[in-house]
DNA sequence: TTTCATTGATTGATATCCAATCCTGTGTTT
DNA sequence: AAACACAGGATTGGATATCAATCAATGAAA
């Protein structure tokens, strides 16, 4: 296994995605390592593992803080992901062979499935692994690295704006996009997924005022399942939090 | 001004850029934490950054070590930078301004007034940061940052093949790249910067012996002019490390 | 009411200590 | 002599306590 602090990062990443931990929200050292029960050493070299893949922010002598995309980053970061989809699409009209194919067209179906059975939850899943999957058939482990913490900052996001609609269960999107590869129309293809993508970010309004939905003890409760063995520090933590427990804003205010 | 982790995370960056630490070299705690004066923590800090990055390793209980890609890790960079520089070049002949087709047509010329002038280095420099103002224009900061990433990771690669030839002084393929894109031929450019890639990766050994050319103290005593203010530390060093200086293996033996 | 100063809290960093693990050298056994 | 086992040293991973620097918030003074 790996060191305590990548462990640590894996499920403020978790946290994050899963929006339980907003943008804005402020990851104080010394809460954390109460709620994971190490040391803050710890929790500086997870928060820099965070902050070093685009999901937090660390300002100097202030701390940790949720990232807060800005508009522009939105932008730039869709502009990122199409221009990274779009040459693995080139990529794999080239190279990809019949199993590959196959492979995207099982997805496809599964998550066809998923939607005429009524399970959502699975069809948003699929539909979001649609495209690591795409990636994934690319062979190529530095492409796959950097598209993956592209999606996780789109999802990250997705907490800072109105999702009107559910953009990765377009699942005729998907289809076509295989049928026009296998084609070999690959001018279409890459249209398509700029489409995909600026249809996305026109649908974006980023003005939307993030509350704090959970304090980070909430919010991470649910990952420690595995690892809580010490009942004696929350308790100790209940009775010493004394009266610094009553409002504690978890945005981080705008400047 | 940033964290004293990030500043020895961008020397030891650019030692590493420079080969005066090889792949393989050992990055011990200890010893770094005494060439710079500081906490072995912050040493551990910036190590993970820059493993974040992918120009060192950290192996649990074992340490950390400038990173030694392989020629799978090898192709796999060059065909993630040709997938990002042939996207960028697509986006840039839509919408780059005269503007910025003034200032790529200035940098070639002021390389090729370096090379006319034999300022070898200096082409040098201005041959590789041609990429860099290429991928700047596209005024996308995300894009940007994998960029130098993957530029960061091919310097590292320079370490490890015997380079025949500098492949980023071609002035005549950014010359007549920038004519293509200006022209509107985009597929042919493509084309061109892919070709430009594959001969570099083609002409690749990888199976050369890296040996120790510095120990770290020695590597890394340039970057620290402005800081040294503790002779010392040095003295003490001198005096304390016994004899285990004798023969030290800087050179991570592959498994 | 505005400005300034003090105080408290948090971060950045150090030093020291301990446990776990890895490497190595030595000694023993076959 | 070769293979194995074991003990010791060295290094990493981590905890804890402590201190300085900085930020924020409160309260006092003009």
């Amino acid at each position: 296994m790996s060191s305590r602090s990548q462990a640590i990062a894996d499920i403020l990443t978790r946290a994050i995605l899963d929006r339980r931990l907003v943008p804005g929200c402020k990851l104080g050292e010394r809460e954390l390592s109460e709620i994971f029960n190490v040391s803050r050493i710890v929790i500086r070299q997870a928060l820099i593992r965070v902050a070093d893949d685009g999901l937090a922010q660390i300002e100097r002598n202030r701390g940790a803080f949720v990232a807060r995309p800005s508009m522009q980053d939105a932008m730039e970061i869709y502009d990122a992901l199409t221009l990274v989809e779009q040459g693995v699409a080139a990529q794999l009209m080239d190279r990809l062979g019949p199993a590959g194919w196959a492979e995207l067209r099982q997805h496809v179906e599964r998550q066809r499935q998923a939607v005429a059975s009524g399970n959502h939850a699975l069809a948003d899943v699929l539909g979001a692994e649609f495209h690591t999957v795409f990636v994934r058939l690319s062979r190529n482990k530095v492409m796959q690295e950097m598209h993956a913490q592209l999606v996780r900052r789109t999802t990250l996001l997705r907490a800072l704006i109105t999702a009107d609609f559910d953009y990765c269960n377009l699942l005729d999107d998907h289809a076509r996009l295989i049928e026009l590869l296998e084609k070999g129309r690959l001018k279409q293809a890459m249209d398509m997924i700029d489409a995909h993508h600026r249809q996305v970010v026109r649908g974006y309004i980023m003005d939307r005022q993030v509350f704090p939905e959970l304090t980070p003890r909430e919010a991470l409760e649910p990952y420690l399942l595995n690892a809580g063995q010490t009942p004696e520090i929350q308790t100790k933590n209940k009775t010493g939090e004394k009266g610094r427990t009553g409002v504690h804003t978890h945005v981080h205010a705008a400047k």
